[in-house]
DNA sequence: TGTATACATATTGTATACGATTGACGAGGC
DNA sequence: GCCTCGTCAATCGTATACAATATGTATACA
């Protein structure tokens, strides 16, 4: 059995959240979890308590930690707030980058089209996660920082269907997606933040409407018995 | 000895930290603390990692846990980013704030008047931290939510001596804050989301001129070896 | 048969003891 | 005299035991 150290498993469970291996709403035993982790108790609540802290998952009093839900609230604010928050992160980018950033970005381009080019589709939502999250840290703006990571967690979640394209021409969707990346990159570098402003709008565009796969075929719940139940998984 | 509740002791630090008792780059040792408020080291530690989850503190391996710092590259975004996220918060409020928060947006400012008129400085600023906070909650914007927090903690900690003023005239600016508050709340209300935008800039410019006292009275470190010192105490 | 209450069980919260890491101070070597 | 290395104290990190709280179930009573 491998053993963890803190660090590595609160990057683990971040992934797991990311991916939706533990899926939005699930319940995080405490016990289960460190005999897992193969860690005692206390470290792992404080694990617990730092992802409650970056948004991960949310805690209750008594009563333990959940994945953090996505529920029609969440859904809303998100695509209500993503576009403002992620085009003035790009434009401080822009000012702020340096260069060691930015090969870290283009790294980081690089294993994103590597896991899209093979088909790994959890993988290639963390790498594009990975991606913006260089960008984010490119603004250098703690404030921002904090409504884009949570946004990203939301963004991560919903996009895993993606990279899953099944048609060639939703395939050709996150092809482009590169090569928004690309132009990006490339206008970080040149420091035009109209421009960059311009294509991060348009990459969110792209995004935006595949992520609708994600909502439109589990459409939300419009009785009233169930958004209660909805409202108290929260 | 009084004896503090796991939120008691988690309000009183944000308390302490907010009012500049604990002052920017303090550091907090977990023994001493927990002493502090006769609970056992453990709790105390997730009262602190989760005060590091929220902005008030940082926490590096192993060397424990300071009061976040207000260093010269944390100003700058600041102001320029406070702006953007307050006029956003307060269109957002417009547009979803319930009646109970209406009720609890009067009620502290009510508070806040009564600590102004008392002269209590340290007392007025968290009451205006209260105040903002609830218009923050109005907007039911888990990500902007985020953004705000941590300006707020800022915000709050820069702002204190704008409730010590020193001459009438500035004595004045305070009572124009109220004033201000007040036709805030009534647009609100109103759900004029146009006036609350150009209301809430307005109030964001008095208190930035006013921060600057802050700032001027005591300049930022210019000299290479200072500003090295800042950076490790961060 | 439905509801309430009391008990059993599982899970979380807290205290304390012990082990690990850091930073400082002082002795020894260069 | 200065630098290096080793020891020591202080503080942080982890494990484990125990207490408190919530939930599920069974039973008694209406």
């Amino acid at each position: 059995m491998k053993s963890f150290t803190k660090s590595e498993c609160l990057d683990d469970l971040r992934r797991r959240i990311l991916s939706t291996d533990l899926s939005p709403g699930h319940d995080l035993d405490e016990a289960g979890l460190s005999e897992y982790y193969s860690m005692s108790r206390t470290p792992l609540r404080e694990v617990l308590q730092r992802l409650q802290g970056e948004g991960y998952v949310v805690m209750s009093e008594n009563r333990g930690a959940k994945v953090a839900s996505m529920d029609i609230d969440v859904l809303r604010t998100f695509f209500q707030t993503a576009p403002m928050v992620y085009a003035n992160i790009a434009r401080l980018a822009c000012e702020n980058r340096t260069p060691a950033e930015l090969d870290d970005l283009k790294y980081a381009q690089m294993n994103f089209t590597k896991a899209v080019k093979s088909s790994d589709a959890a993988e290639a939502a963390l790498a594009n996660h990975k991606f913006h999250a260089i960008i984010g840290s490119m603004a250098a703006n703690t404030y921002l920082m904090a409504s884009l990571a949570r946004l990203q967690i939301d963004h991560t979640r919903m996009s895993q269907t993606f990279y899953r394209p099944s048609a060639p021409a939703e395939a050709m969707l996150v092809l482009k997606a590169i090569e928004q990346h690309d132009a990006m990159i490339a206008a970080i570098e040149a420091g035009e933040g109209a421009l960059v402003i311009d294509l991060t709008l348009q990459h969110w565009d792209l995004s935006r409407d595949r992520m609708e796969r994600y909502v439109r075929p589990d459409p939300l719940p419009v009785d009233v018995i169930s958004l209660k139940d909805q409202r108290n998984a929260i």
